[in-house]
DNA sequence: ATACTAATTTTGACTAATCAAAATTGCAAT
DNA sequence: ATTGCAATTTTGATTAGTCAAAATTAGTAT
């Protein structure tokens, strides 16, 4: 059974393999994204390759196995579906039930996991538009453009917010950006990097870059 | 903040003072209890009392402070009432939620807790018919009278179940001795060490002492 | 080639929780 | 009083996960 810090390891590396061309994750940034020193990440990482959950090249980085990557879209699975039963079922607000399940995904068994995916009518994402992979470690593929390069003037439905902070997500709310609204990008300055977004009836909003790229549509 | 392990022990050693007159714990019992070796139990509960939630007299036994039975008392709340939800909101077995709770029981927050207890209309019994404390760490007196010594040809209610394992709870539920039932002792013969009873609409069911004195009613 | 820099790895130490096995203690029975 | 037993405590080791700080290495710039 893995402990649940292993599990978190797994997450992170597959979640940080996703933005790599060769899948290779540098042991630094994982040190990074997991909040130890680098020197935890790297004895963690030949922990894994001894389990057979990863593959381990010194100085170069870190992949997942076939095994890792089964685990990380299961330990994905269980967070995604706490994430949406907590909004549907409790009334959570999507900007506070990723906290929330990240503690619970290392408690939920198999049993009680497949009983809220029954209630939730099997969906296939979470209240962020995140794709939920399958019991069989299936995963969607989700949309890649983002408010940051899809067409403008075009009439387009928001898919998915990628970002956690509580404090974006309550701003994207305002603002009528969650997965489901209509949208439609009136300008782009590439000069002074920010969109101006039309959403559904309410007024223009003016995002940065750095914001208009963690909103995607399709 | 509490590790699961802590929580696990302080939980334990507030069900076990229960049973005991002056609310002393002996430390070989815990270690029963806890599935270690003596050791371990020893220097757990220097360690419980190192950090205020118990008091400790070598070779004599534990007690829980204050501060520790508040723990236990919120140890227990979220352990029952995840019990009811998993029951109510999931639809499982009341014979599988114990076991499901206790991991849910260190990784659930007060956030969620409370939701779950408005989910559930602030009940105040888990499906086993336990007491569930409140927020405020009061938790009401079960029924201490069991179909073992209660009063022979008597309408009584069974209130309460106190025995988790599965087997055992399947049997009841087969018997239908479950809480909120009515049942009356046809016979007790105190020889044999068992009694006879007549549930609801049911056939008369016989147990034996052990077993009877598992099941309260009032 | 050489030296510098930044990333990475190694080493040694620490904490929480555990076990195995030896030492201690309190009490009952003689 | 002394012995013996059973419960308890102590001691020493182990594992997982971590940090601090020193050592190493790969690649860049001179």
């Amino acid at each position: 059974m893995a402990s649940s810090t292993v599990e978190n390891y797994v997450k992170r590396i597959f979640l940080a393999q996703q933005t790599t061309a060769d899948g290779l994750v540098p042991v630094g940034q994982l040190a990074t994204i997991m909040n130890v020193v680098p020197g935890t990440a790297t004895s963690m990482v030949k922990a894994l390759s001894d389990s057979g959950l990863a593959e381990y090249a010194p100085r170069t980085g870190v992949r997942l196995t076939r095994g890792g990557e089964q685990l990380a879209l299961h330990v994905l699975r269980r967070h995604r579906l706490l994430e949406l039963f907590l909004v549907k079922a409790l009334g959570l607000d999507w900007s506070e039930v990723h906290t929330e399940a990240e503690e619970l995904e290392h408690a939920v068994s198999d049993r009680v996991l497949e009983r809220i995916d029954d209630f939730l009518g099997h969906p296939s994402v979470d209240p962020h538009g995140d794709p939920i992979p399958s019991a069989r470690g299936k995963m969607a593929e989700p949309s890649a453009v983002s408010l940051a390069d899809c067409e403008v003037k075009k009439r387009l439905r928001v898919s998915r917010v990628a970002d956690q902070q509580p404090a974006f997500l309550q701003l994207m709310e305002r603002s009528g950006l969650i997965p489901g609204a209509l949208v439609r990008v009136e300008n782009r300055d590439e000069v002074a990097g920010a969109v101006v977004v039309v959403p559904g009836g309410d007024d223009p909003v003016v995002l940065g870059f750095s914001a208009a790229r963690k909103v995607f549509v399709e």
